[in-house]
DNA sequence: CGGTAAGCAGACAGATCGGTCTGTTGCATC
DNA sequence: GATGCAACAGACCGATCTGTCTGCTTACCG
């Protein structure tokens, strides 16, 4: 129904404003970009934007969740190659690292957006939401492998996770994942016996 | 030069402007904070915040310059009365315990002030700086323990140290710096042999 | 063909922000 | 007592931000 007449088919508003959005707040942080940039990049009125999200934050909650959807999705699809739940872990590392080594790579999303938002905002039960994800797929993939104290081992491999992505983002460094997957395995074998 | 005639002296304005700063800007972030709420929490006159810092920026590179030093001087304290490298590396875990069991604690300041700046923003190079601090001090006390790679051991650590401040924020735990020092003890053994 | 709905352009409002400026007060030193 | 200095109060400016509103165009569908 909103098919241009010529030729090219253009895409509905939404999903240029989602596009828009998570090349600019990503890039540059939520609070720093505003609506116009936003309406600017996307080629969409302003109008359009209020009808579709109806404020800034719900943009910005649906571009978190959208990111939050993608990674799934990207480490389902790593996860699915691997056979034993150590090579799964450490896949996810494999993951973070494929990520990090990219040109536009700007830390965590979820963290830094949480950083800038309000108190009670809803981007923070976002950022809890993904993070509760990365946490209980560990503590799986733990249990799996036949860890002693899964929910432990869980949270070291997160507390492993968060730190990489730190230091990844802050001294683009790509050793940092490498560090960061080598301590998960000594943790995993430590764990294991 | 400044004290009030009355019989309780006045601390002069810059210090009672960094104060407010540092309770407003830690507990709410550097962009949510104008400079109405600091001078209004400080008591301070807004031309006596221009006169002393010049801008906003500064200000917050103060802030920032100063919660430094002050983890500086505390970790360093804690130091002084370890006395084998191993010791004083995990007395650095156990300060940031210390830190992150406050009711105040809201993360990293340095990473959540860097996540608000702009890219070519002087917060960056005193986040920086800090990072750098921490890391040398991690490979100084590597190498006096006798580790095999230091460097690379200090990476390790300070990833833990970053992962950790995550951790023990966003979920408030306070299982998430145990985790931490129980994987740098894993590391140096490992290092150590 | 006419109705419906999505999208468009852009002016506008209200609030807030960082920063400047003017003028005044209180204290210490000379 | 005069001078200098630090701090005071607060009006003011221009820019920017989110969000609203009006009116117009276009495409699809019954």
């Amino acid at each position: 129904m909103i098919r241009k007449s010529s030729s090219q088919a253009r895409r509905p508003a939404r999903e240029r404003l989602l596009a828009a959005a998570d090349e600019l707040f990503y890039e540059e942080g939520v609070n720093l970009v505003g609506i116009d940039r936003v309406i600017e990049r996307a080629g969409v009125a302003k109008a359009s934007l209020y009808d579709c999200f109806g404020s800034k934050e719900e943009l910005i909650r649906s571009y978190l969740q959208q990111r939050h959807e993608a990674r799934q999705i990207r480490v389902r699809e790593r996860l699915a190659v691997c056979v034993t739940p150590k090579e799964k872990i450490l896949a996810i590392f494999d993951s973070m690292a494929e990520s990090a080594a990219r040109a536009d790579f700007r830390g965590c999303a979820f963290a830094r957006a949480s950083a800038e938002a309000r108190p009670g905002s809803s981007v923070k039960a976002m950022c809890d939401e993904s993070r509760a994800w990365l946490l209980g797929l560990f503590a799986d993939l733990a249990r799996q492998a036949g860890a002693r104290a899964p929910d432990r081992v869980a949270q070291q491999l997160r507390l492993l996770y968060d730190g990489a992505l730190v230091s990844a983002h802050v001294d683009h460094s790509n050793s940092a994942v490498a560090n960061a997957r080598a301590m998960a395995e000594l943790v995993l074998d430590q764990a294991i016996r």
